[in-house]
RNA sequence: UGGGGUGUGGUGUAAUUGGUAGCACGACAGAUUCUGACUCUGUUAGUUGGGGUUCGAGUCCCUACACCCCAACCA
């Protein structure tokens, strides 16, 4: 037993993965002397998304827990779709988690030696050159019920394999004129396992290998020979590979190579969401959202301008545990991770997102003052600050209502609310223009009952809203997303559409705030709470110095809304 | 209709390997509150069905059912 901690994970309980880990490392003599050995082998055709973020925090997290390693390692081996920008984004969104590689690899620093594997397996007689077009091979398949046809070129000479493979690593062939294929058996009943292609030729350039080759390894061929290489003990991946392992478990067997350990865990799904590489790059290419950064995506870079934090993300992953079954996390698992976090460390400001007049009628004209307002109630070191007051305020429209529900304990004509921070007010009169709309609200405020002056001031009244003061205010452009998906289910589309016609038609709306001064001056990744409405980030990309743009993370919870809505 | 997997409250995940079915999120009810937030309390609700072994089964056996994955020169 190598694992240095003794019970790395005692008290909590521990997933298969970490009861098999341990079980490996207490019996397998092939792990005598090794610690464990893990990595993340992203392709390089996309940007990381959530669910890569569970495969992350699960090597990693275990590399960490037992004291092991974790690779990084690129699977680059399909030019065709691989780019040095999704590169650059991986790692960047790696770190940005809490993450460092040991070691930073490619499957095409491997490719000499894979080549140099494959020559092996031909003189050995396990694999040889098919010269069947795609269609050909297809049809000599077979299907899931019938057994497959052998190859008319299987039984080609070790010499003749020599020559053609020789020659498909030199050029002389065009793009899917022939294959290296592995010669295992074309009636197994896993698919896999009938002559699977180690190589194609692709006349293609790779943005490491440049032009060098023109023969590219297949995932199987490259995916746990790269893991052998690397002494990678427990390559981890999703349960649609399962059925690659008896394949993984052949090659490493055939080629008497070390031997990791294959295990495969339940890729994560959220509600609302889609996860698919292939759909996201589609939202990203058709334009339906402004980029892999955009903050309604489930990208670790959409959410990371979100304003996510990368400590509730890595929260978000320990909760939903890790295990075989292939289910759905509903989105308010990861919501209420952000909730949790930011309102430990966001500190509370007064924003109106959609205002309405207040005029203190008994409120002396020209007079100020100022008020000392709690940061944050949950971190007593954030401090305190000052907010002007004055005559003039704006506050919340919804905390108005001419004709109000019984359980309504905000604003009503004649009836009382408390400003936070500030007085006690009573609305008066209220002002309507043509259209019967509400523009302004006469009020008189309780002179006696400034916030924290004394005994008079502890006067109970049902409801506390959040104001700004008129003067002083400033003008924030603040961007209110919501889900980008409007069903459950994104994928499951009517007879006719795609998901791309489930997309939530307001998952995004522009205002214009009036906030209070001190708002105004936050820079740029600076997370922060409107007080009653959410949290918000300002915007690394589009805000300007004093000229933040803030996007919301989350709304509160609103326990008002379930009410209101019955 | 081949093969490989998986079934625990609404959702996700545990159960010392045969011994009180627990936790989180949600929902509901209440307490508290100068954020209808936070916090706290309580309630709700589960072993896919049917047999069997056993003093005792989520766990072992048999059987049925449901769902997921596999027929790219993608990963």
């Amino acid at each position: 037993m190598t694992l240095p901690n003794e019970n790395p994970t005692e008290g909590t309980h521990k997933n298969f993965i970490e009861v098999e880990i341990e079980k490996d490392f207490a019996t397998k003599e092939s792990l005598r002397g090794r610690s464990l050995m893990t990595r993340f082998p992203p392709e390089p055709n996309g940007y990381l998304h959530i669910g890569h973020a569970k495969s992350i925090c699960l090597n990693f997290g275990l590399a960490q827990r037992y004291g092991g390693k974790c690779n990084l390692r690129f699977d680059d081996t399909n030019p065709t779709k691989e780019d040095q920008e999704y590169v650059d984004s991986i790692m960047r969104d790696v770190q940005w988690l809490g993450f460092q590689w040991d070691g930073l690899f490619y499957a095409s620093d491997y490719f000499d030696q894979l080549y140099e594997w494959a020559v092996q397996l031909i003189r050995e007689g396990h694999a040889y050159v098919c010269d069947l077009d795609a269609e050909a091979m297809r049809q000599y398949r077979g299907t899931l019920t019938e057994p497959g046809r052998n190859s008319p070129y299987r039984d080609r000479s070790v010499a003749e394999n020599f020559d053609l493979f020789e020659r498909m690593k030199r050029g002389e062939f065009p793009d899917g004129a022939r294959t290296l294929r592995a010669k295992i058996d074309m009636a197994s009943p896993n698919l896999n396992l009938r002559d699977p292609v180690m190589y194609r030729i692709l006349h293609s350039h790779h943005h490491r290998t440049g032009d060098k080759w023109c023969i590219y390894a297949m995932y199987d061929w490259a995916h746990g020979e790269s893991d052998s290489i690397e002494g990678i003990t427990h390559s981890i991946c999703t349960l649609e590979f399962e059925n690659h392992r008896p394949l993984y478990d052949w090659f490493c067997k055939t080629l008497r190579i070390y031997h990791p350990r294959q295990m495969e865990f339940a890729r994560l799904n959220l509600s609302y969401t889609v996860m698919s590489k292939r759909k996201l790059l589609q939202l990203v290419t058709e334009g339906h959202v402004s980029g892999w950064d955009d903050p309604r995506m489930p990208t670790i870079s959409g959410l990371r301008r979100r304003g996510y934090t990368p400590e509730s993300i890595r929260s978000f992953c320990e909760t939903i545990g890790v295990a075989r079954f292939n289910g759905t996390i509903d989105v308010l698992v990861l919501e209420n991770a952000v909730r949790e976090h930011l309102n430990q460390i966001a500190n509370r400001y007064m924003a109106i997102l959609d205002p309405i007049k207040v005029v203190l009628t008994n409120y002396p004209e020209g007079q100020t003052e100022t008020l000392e307002a709690v940061n944050n109630p949950e971190d007593p070191s954030a401090g305190a600050r000052q907010l002007p007051f004055s005559r003039t305020l704006f506050i919340e429209r919804e905390d108005f209502m001419e004709n109000p529900p019984s359980k309504y304990f905000r604003l009503k004509p004649g009836g009382e609310v408390r400003l936070r921070y500030a007085y006690i007010i009573r609305c008066d009169e209220v002002i309507k223009d043509a259209s019967g709309k509400v523009v302004e609200l006469r009020c008189s405020y309780d002179p006696e009952t400034r916030s924290g002056s004394g005994a008079a001031s502890e006067r109970k009244v049902k409801g506390t809203i959040h104001w700004v003061s008129a003067s002083t205010a400033a003008c924030c452009e603040v961007r209110l997303y919501d889900r980008l998906f409007q069903s459950e289910n994104p994928e499951e589309a009517a007879e006719g559409k795609t998901f791309l016609d489930n997309i939530n038609p307001n998952s995004v709306t522009n205002i214009v705030a009036v906030v209070e001064p001190e708002l105004a001056r936050q820079s740029p990744g600076t997370r922060v709470q409107f007080e009653r409405n959410g949290y918000f980030v300002v915007d690394e990309i589009d805000s300007l110095p004093d000229k933040p743009v803030f996007n919301r993370i989350v709304t509160l919870r609103d326990s008002w809304a379930k009410i209101a809505s019955k």
